[in-house]
DNA sequence: CCGGTTTGGGTTATCGATTACCCGAACTCC
DNA sequence: GGAGTTCGGGTAATCGATAACCCAAACCGG
């Protein structure tokens, strides 16, 4: 159907090798008229290149495999996507993912990606994790986003959760905030490791760590409907209770939705009674909250132009995992 | 690299041909004990079909080439992915996304695709709108989601904007509301089409359309940090003026939630003094207002599914232009 | 004028899976 | 027991692009 090199090379009055150096081969030595000539066939013919044909010598298709938990479909998480996808096109690839779209083995969802014979393999989680690969998986994915491998086997690319907490924590407290709460998300490896770095701020800046609390909100509290009663509950207790903190920080940013109409309700305004800070910048509630959000961004962009870079580079990389930072985006609730 | 039949027929002493029969062409007849053999020797290589070999014969690769101008970072559009991706799976095909991300040039990345040689293509856009493909496009494009081709060469499938207007409205009447006011987003096809279906269903109920406002908010309040002055400007000057509303259709579920924060400002409950409903089921945002937002849900899912149906059937569809239902999700708010 | 070099381009094998075609052995049936 | 059938499987061509290798003509210096 589609018009080959053969094609051309019938009409052009030469052989197909001289059509494939015209056409790709940019430094194949050839008569300047030839080449045009055999340009102009090919576009009149609308030859488009066949990268399966080209793929069988080379050994892999110019693809960059992505194997996503449920990524694809996470509205902030596409930044991932979108960062593989600037440096792969710098390199002539495209990125090929694949959902794992709740199916248990994904093994089997490796292998059909596999089946396209990609140069390389990433593996994605929607949120910060561990996750245990198959048995010789570890040979087929070169890299993994947003999550680190049970056995450390592959090289991790993971955001910096504890230095961000500590990072939003110390600029709360330069702030001139001294009663600081975190209204965190319970059962989360990033909830775990941002607790860590507020502590840490809060006790190299010799604030009573003690009085400072850190709630954790139920997770139900985020995702039912039920949610404002929950959260709101939180707020209360603590702007009632003794040392009423003036810097809220949140788990995430829906936390922080929460925490506002809760502040809201309860007449306290943002910031000037209380401060409100957050992680993750997920831009459609961050930037449209009233006042406007200021949070700890995802580094999820650079996470997958690293990781593109990774498995682009030849040298091999060390299994090891990497903390890549957030950026601070200052808006106006502190 | 990588194991091929070739190595598997080595091994076990067979021929090529035999080795494809046993993998793949589930009715070859051969002896069992052959095909078991087969079978295990494959699985100790690690064989994993290469399909770009296959597609050389077949003339195309198992994949449905997706061209968006934006829409893979479209939070709740991933949605046309979604069903795309269901029903490609079921052909035992996959989706191969490519995103314009800025890029005028429609026909190169087309093109860019097509070096793929997927099965079909098809053409999404991240907001319904019309669209015109370039010239040669429209025998390469099988079906546009969410959006019409310019000259309507191509099969379109579009959300039914006027006829959800219409159902909602009818909804809102239906429960008693008389005095209906819809603030728009200015500037959008599907704006203009659902203010359509909303004056339709105030005259067939009767109500004075006349007396009924129909208010376009100004796109920058949906967009920048400014907007919920501007909506709340917008409500406070329904409220106040003659023939207050007793209910509100938004745009959209953002601007729901901007009409959200006004009305509690203006200390109206919601939907005891002011119904609110609103269009596209933005699950993040309408789920999580206080009350839950009832809404239109955009048929998103449909269409991808759709689409994938229209291109990988054999039969030709002719190019018209298909409106999609939208689903009503009842919440809270009326 | 001759041997060597550059220029321009042809030949052909190759990648891996599929498939049309062929063939021998065993089995069935009258 | 001979002719047709089924079974099990081999041979070789093919898809499109590439690349190692080859070759003829032109050109160059001495």
């Amino acid at each position: 159907m589609a018009a080959s090199l053969n094609d051309i090379a019938r009409i052009a009055g030469v052989s197909v090798k001289t059509v494939s150096g015209a056409l790709h081969g940019g430094s194949a030595r050839m008569a300047e008229a030839t080449r045009e000539r055999i340009l102009e066939i090919a576009s009149e013919l609308g030859y488009v290149t066949n990268l399966a044909a080209r793929s069988m010598r080379q050994g892999w298709m110019p693809l960059i495999g992505l194997v996503a938990d449920d990524l694809i479909t996470s509205p902030f998480a596409t930044e991932i996507i979108r960062g593989l996808d600037s440096a792969a096109r710098s390199a002539d690839m495209a990125v090929f993912a694949m959902t794992l779209g709740g199916r248990r083995d994904v093994g089997a969802v490796l292998e059909e990606v596999r089946r396209f014979r990609p140069r390389a393999i990433a593996y994605a989680a929607m949120y910060h994790k561990t996750v245990a690969l198959p048995e010789g998986a570890g040979d087929v994915v070169g890299v993994m986003i947003n999550c680190q491998e049970a056995q450390g086997r592959v090289l991790s690319l993971v955001p910096d959760e504890e230095g961000a907490a500590h990072e939003i924590t110390r600029y709360l407290i330069e702030a001139g905030r001294r009663s600081l709460a975190f209204i965190n998300l319970p059962g989360l490896l990033a909830g775990e490791l941002r607790e860590k770095g507020f502590r840490r701020a809060l006790t190299e800046a010799g604030l009573n760590e003690g009085t400072m609390p850190v709630l954790p909100a139920v997770r139900r509290a985020i995702y039912s409907d039920r949610a404002p009663s929950l959260v709101a509950h939180h707020v209360a207790a603590l702007l009632d209770g003794p040392n009423p903190p003036d810097a809220l920080l949140c788990g995430n940013d829906r936390v922080a939705m929460e925490v506002y109409a809760a502040l809201h309700r309860l007449g306290r305004r943002i910031p000037d009674d209380v401060a409100v800070a957050s992680f993750d910048n997920q831009v459609d509630i961050a930037s449209r909250l009233d006042p406007p959000l200021t949070t700890m961004a995802l580094p999820h962009r650079l996470m997958g132009r690293m990781a593109a870079d990774i498995l682009l580079s030849t040298d091999p990389v060390p299994p090891e995992v990497r903390r890549l930072p957030f950026q601070m985006v200052e808006r106006r609730s502190v």
